[in-house]
DNA sequence: ATTGACACTGTACTATACTACAGACTATAT
DNA sequence: ATATAGTCTGTAGTATAGTACAGTGTCAAT
């Protein structure tokens, strides 16, 4: 009998064991296999999908978006081209989001090297001329 | 009297009329000026200030994550050594946000180079060895 | 055989981030 | 003068994403 528990999918990936449950209510991941006794047991791949869903909610997807995301790439929607427009809006999407971050980094930096200069001047007016 | 009433900034920013006011409940903006009848002016900054709080949303930040990156880019700490790692630390946190959308791009990318060859093979192996 | 750590279910509670609404006032246009 | 569109306040309700807990069962070690 391979794979993991609860508690020891929980610790690996560290979120809380209640999350796993709640994940597979709203069908983020599958009803894993049971043993005898009722207890879930885990296969290797459950705990890659949770370190990805735990990214793509860092770099601000929802839990909706990333069922999306896990569904386009086990090609699991019906119509191809259904599949590729969503495909390209969600590449357009995440490079958007890189963009933001990418002046948000250089503002920050800037703010940054400016700290010691002066700070009388009031940052913020280097920081908003970016947005 | 120049500035904006709550209906024109929610209209120019695309937020609801209501999160203006959660957002000054919460000290995330500043409480504006009102007229002699109460009525909230708006200055100019609060747009891009909206916009900014819109972006880093997007970009997976929290609230409370906003309003430091906001108070130190107007430089409101009381201590510049805290200003500095905190900056520091929040400049590491955006490359990593960064990072991880790089990866997911690429992966998307991927899966749609092979989605008309092979809808066979599931793609997710593809894209899981990248996580 | 019993203790302790884990599992199961269902249900309830929490935090974050809004969003809506009621009841009253104000401003502008006809 | 009155209609209507916008403002004010306080308070209540919602969606998302968990998180906790009660009551019960299981397993491994002593």
């Amino acid at each position: 009998m391979k794979g993991y528990l609860r508690k020891q999918v929980a610790n690996k990936t560290d979120v809380n064991i209640e999350t796993l449950r709640y994940y597979e209510k709203i069908q983020l991941i599958n009803p894993p296999e049971r043993t005898e006794k009722g207890y879930r047991i885990y296969p290797e791949e459950t705990i890659t999908k949770i370190n990805f869903i735990k990214s793509a909610k860092e770099s601000g997807f929802t839990l909706e978006e990333i069922k999306t995301l896990l569904q386009i790439s086990e090609n699991k929607s019906p119509n191809l081209n259904d599949v590729s427009q969503l495909l390209d809006h969600k590449i357009e999407d995440i490079q958007s989001k890189i963009y933001t971050l990418e002046k948000m980094k250089e503002t920050l930096a800037k703010v940054r090297l400016n700290l010691k200069s002066s700070n009388t001047c009031p940052v913020i007016k280097t920081y908003l001329q970016n947005f």
